[in-house]
DNA sequence: AGGTCGATGTCGTAC
DNA sequence: GTACGACGTCGACCT
């Protein structure tokens, strides 16, 4: 990794077309080829970059990233008041915990949380615009297909309207009911989901990992 | 802004809760309070960071990053390879042309290239969901509503529709046709749309640009 | 503070 | 490679 403090100005041609007039910046160049340009605020976005796989052409003054669609990005140096190259090595990389896939693979263990008498048919459970993320079979047998998030938001409901649309045109499984299932539920999402006859239930992560926890014990 | 290249730890706990193994990395501290944690690949994405507005208390061989949400990013540190402070002054920022705005703009004035005799009713019409980004009369005096976009994707359709069913309520305005115009249209999002009776327009920015500079040169 | 929407979104993943 | 959904999306704008 090679960090450079510099008085530049930057171009970029390729989606969009950018400019930064000149001023003291940092400039990112990651070994894997990838280029950043950073001012001194925000933390996660830089003013102008190029993601790999790209590369750098180095000139006098004038350094060029290109990438294979042919998006370029111009950094005319002007003055160089740092420099310095390290050796990182490769990053063990992150691990994460309480995600969506969390959340399904949980809430598909203890499908009986959503009702008495309730069994799981499939996570992901396939359609033509993509998978469902529970069906379900109420106790009385019906069908009913389950959307989560950890976020509700209006494009989830949407999301659910579309399967449960397509679902309900299969007639060894219609009528399909739906859930909408967060762990958090937006007030805008839950009025659309009401008004369309879809049930929304609030996850507790944590009560979920409980029960696991719980069950866990009993043996 | 302050650059340390240093061996550390990293534990965030917030939305969701992630940690890095120890590894040598880069730790950006700008000067509004925000940290990111970068590995030496990937232009965009730091692989932890903590976004302002944010404060940082430093203590001998850990830093604690924590927000108002009391979202809390902790570094342990173990060994300091480099370390740097820089001042790059307040940034002029970026200047960019080719985006959203941009099309809504040329294609207000252009309206005409939608049909013959067509007149905008106004940019950013109102509704109680927010703005849709054209109102048209067609020649006949029948409401149009446009959505654009760079790229057209489902979301987008989806977006149109809301407004659609809201507009057709109004007595004054109804009925009201859709059109989801963009430099690029998803087949699945043309599906969709055509499907709900939504016209798709493929807009050209260049040709647009150039019915700009062709009017120009009549003057 | 909360909602909506655009983005050079980026990133993973299934097809 | 393309398409699609998730993301600690972020960030800007408006109420």
């Amino acid at each position: 990794m090679r960090l450079v403090i510099a008085r530049c100005t930057v171009d970029y041609a390729g989606r969009l077309t950018a400019h930064l007039p000149s001023a003291l910046r940092l400039l990112l160049v990651k070994s894997d080829g990838s280029v950043s340009v950073h001012a001194d605020d925000r933390a996660y976005k830089p003013l102008n970059w190029m993601s790999p796989p790209c590369w750098l052409t180095e000139e006098p003054g004038v350094w060029t990233v290109r990438n294979k669609a042919d998006e370029t990005l111009t950094i005319t140096l002007e003055e160089i008041q740092h420099d310095s190259q390290h050796d990182l090595g490769i990053d063990p990389g992150l691990v994460k915990d309480g995600v969506e896939a969390h959340l399904q693979e949980l809430l598909a263990e203890h499908v009986h949380t959503l009702g008495e008498g309730w069994t799981l048919v499939r996570r992901e459970y396939p359609t033509a615009i993509g998978p469902v993320d529970l069906l379900c079979r109420d106790d009385s047998g019906s069908s009913v297909a389950v959307e989560i998030k950890r976020r509700g938001e209006i494009d989830g409901v949407e999301q659910l309207t579309r399967y449960l649309e397509l679902l309900n045109r299969d007639p060894l499984l219609a009528p399909v009911a739906g859930i909408f299932a967060a762990q958090q539920i937006k007030p805008q999402a839950r009025v659309l989901a009401t008004d369309r006859g879809i049930r929304c239930v609030t996850l507790d992560y944590d009560a979920l990992r409980g029960i696991e926890s719980d069950e866990f014990r009993l043996f």
